[in-house]
DNA sequence: AAGTGGTCTAGACCACGCA
DNA sequence: GCGTGGTCTAGACCACTTG
């Protein structure tokens, strides 16, 4: 009995981004049914149909699954579907690589000017850096080198001397309140030099396949950049055009 | 005022199939505008809203664009937006990437195993296979092997002989009455080799990105399978996560 | 049988483009 | 000022899941 819709975006924007901040804050949380239509329908004062394009919208930014006769569930990021949202790797048949990461170092620190300008920053705020490596069938598969900035992911700062699991974004923004929206993936080829070498295993000089990596937040503020080196052997990246 | 629709599936989706099979049929033609939603309703015995749903969908798989105001439009495959809907190369900057492509080689024959397997054909089914190369600046940046079957474009198989301009799939698919949906990319390393280092002007062993596409109809039928070899030079591929 | 999301209707009014 | 698409309403009925 508290919706408050008063500016001038259409009732169906506002009521997504009031009900997405509601997931966020853990109002609801993943897993769980959030009210039916109509009763959030009569709660925020409008129509179903209204809420219905609110939550359309909300499905497809995968914030929520309806599911007919049940109910409209909060998505899980830790759920495998979510899990493989961002993993593009297939193996040579089609199906998705799954990959070991472990976490070869994490720190914090101002952001270099290369970090600003990707993750959209001031030069002074602070970044956390980590570096993973993934690992399929026991072979190392790509390096990466993750900026995430510190203001929006607390947790990870804080938990830089424990014995932190492996960092995955999308469970690191569900803590942190921090809803994740869309992203985009710079694919080129680079060759195998110092660190990135020795962790994959291969000799200076091998081709690899270099993805640059931007993640953004639902209100479109970039949440995590990563550069990521691929040694992929028989797999693959698999990009979907639309 | 004669509108068909009987049978159980949802009457947005019967709608949108009798409204793209206009447009593929040359009913209305690209850069026209269609009758407006009130009007369609009236024709097919429906209301507004179910005439939106259907019209969201189309605008979503780009058969049409709407503008307030001035009305419903079907996309023209021709125009500068739909050209670049599957090029995903870009400069260092992020700007598309302008290619210049000409026509190596054309023919038909009957489709080999893979293409069979990749095309979703009978293996004694013909496909036109073309050779592509496209250039930057000058520079040879990519070289195509495409195979499409023949049946979908008749008309490609028959300009063989003539002095054919370079083929486009949207524009070949909108002559031939196909309406294009999506696709998937899969990208991976490999070396140039024979007429692929020869056609790029490459050494042998040069690391290329290795590219095989397959784009499908609206009804998911494949009408096309790319592999494509790429020495991107400064440029990258751009893929976008969601 | 009760409760959920999914479809469909018939209207009203608003925002925009154009003559 | 008129015609267009965009938003919003209030209600009906259907399809599916669960107890």
């Amino acid at each position: 009995m508290s919706g408050k819709l008063l500016n001038s975006e259409p009732l169906y924007v506002q009521l997504r981004v009031a009900l997405s901040r509601r997931i966020a804050s853990g109002d609801w949380k993943p897993g769980e049914t959030i009210p039916n239509e109509l009763d959030l329908a009569k709660e925020y004062g409008l129509s179903a149909g209204t809420v219905r394009k609110a939550l359309d919208w909300m499905e497809e930014a995968k914030l929520i699954s309806r599911q007919q006769g049940r109910g409209t569930f909060v998505t899980d990021p830790a759920s495998k579907e979510a899990t493989r949202r961002f993993n593009r790797l297939r193996e040579a048949s089609g199906a998705i690589l799954r990959v070991e990461a472990h976490m070869i170092a994490i720190s914090t620190s101002p952001a270099s000017k290369t970090e600003a300008a990707r993750l959209d920053m001031e030069p002074q705020q602070h970044v956390t850096r980590m570096s993973k490596l993934a690992s399929a069938q026991g072979r190392p598969i790509m390096f990466e080198q993750i900026a995430v900035p510190t203001d929006l992911f607390p947790m990870l700062a804080a938990n830089e001397g424990a014995q932190s699991p492996c960092y995955d974004l999308l469970e690191f923004a569900q803590r942190s309140g921090v809803l994740i929206g869309r992203g985009d993936e710079r694919i080129s080829i680079g060759a195998a030099e110092g660190e990135v070498a020795s962790h994959l295993g291969v000799t200076p000089g091998t081709p690899l396949i270099v993805l640059d990596r931007t993640i953004r937040t639902i209100e479109n503020r970039p949440a995590e950049w990563r550069m990521a080196w691929c040694n992929l052997g028989p797999h693959h990246y698999l990009a979907e055009l639309s």
